[in-house]
DNA sequence: CGGTTCGTGCTAGATTTCTAGCATGTGCTG
DNA sequence: CAGCACATGCTAGAAATCTAGCACGAACCG
């Protein structure tokens, strides 16, 4: 799995993780710059062949699909975003999501979050 | 300033956001694929023109900066990462940085963001 | 002063990315 | 069956990216 991709592959990849499947035409749909959807499919074959996404065959059509987990996928994005944007600490990473500033979280989330806060003290 | 950057592009200026500023040496030496100090040289000129990027000539040579401010760099880069990640959702992605699976926490640190979870609560 | 070192600017060409369009296959429907 | 709608596979060519190397200027040093 090469790990460079091209712009308009990461683009398809933002998507896709962001819909966790998709056929052709909703990539096409979601993606900037709407580009045509012959275009689309072959990024996606090329995406395939590079091992970065695989399809299922639904009635009579192609579902793409990350290769990667969900899990794993946020779990690296997350450490690029920390390693470039916070110097590598999760703290900061995590206050600049706690900023007010940003969004105001309802008092369930924020019961949520205390809450895991204290589990990892222990 | 347009969006789309290519994927060199998008390499050099994640060095420049991680550094906070670099000359095209220090960039090359930090790229990955190790490409010629005179390739890095024509792309930090182009995204200087495409405005990403500024110089300041600093004893006979030029250091670079990203143009937007780092606070701003984050924010935008942690939305981006919430939107195609996390649907959205701030709380889930602040849960997978506390994930104790990633990695544990100091003490210290989770004060810190226990206080600041106290002060999102008033 | 001549040579060496280290920097920049610029350009041409190789390589990669990106795209449209055609060929083809399948199901549906009048 | 014939025509239509909609899917995929493939390919050639346009466009963008990426790169090396040359030309040149500054400082330094023997």
């Amino acid at each position: 799995m090469s790990e460079t991709l091209s712009r308009r592959e990461r683009q398809i990849m933002d998507v896709l993780h962001r819909k966790g499947q998709a056929s052709a035409a909703d990539i096409e749909e979601a993606l900037p710059d709407a580009p045509s959807y012959s275009a689309v499919r072959a990024h996606l074959r090329t995406l395939e062949e590079k091992g970065h996404v695989r399809h299922e065959t639904e009635q009579l059509r192609y579902v793409y699909y990350p290769t990667v987990s969900p899990d794993r996928a946020r779990k690296s994005a997350v450490r690029h975003l920390v390693d470039t944007f916070f110097g590598g600490s999760q703290t900061d990473a995590v206050a600049a999501l706690l900023d007010p500033k940003s969004a105001k979280l309802p008092k369930a989330d924020l019961d949520r979050l205390a809450r895991l806060i204290e589990e990892a003290r222990r």
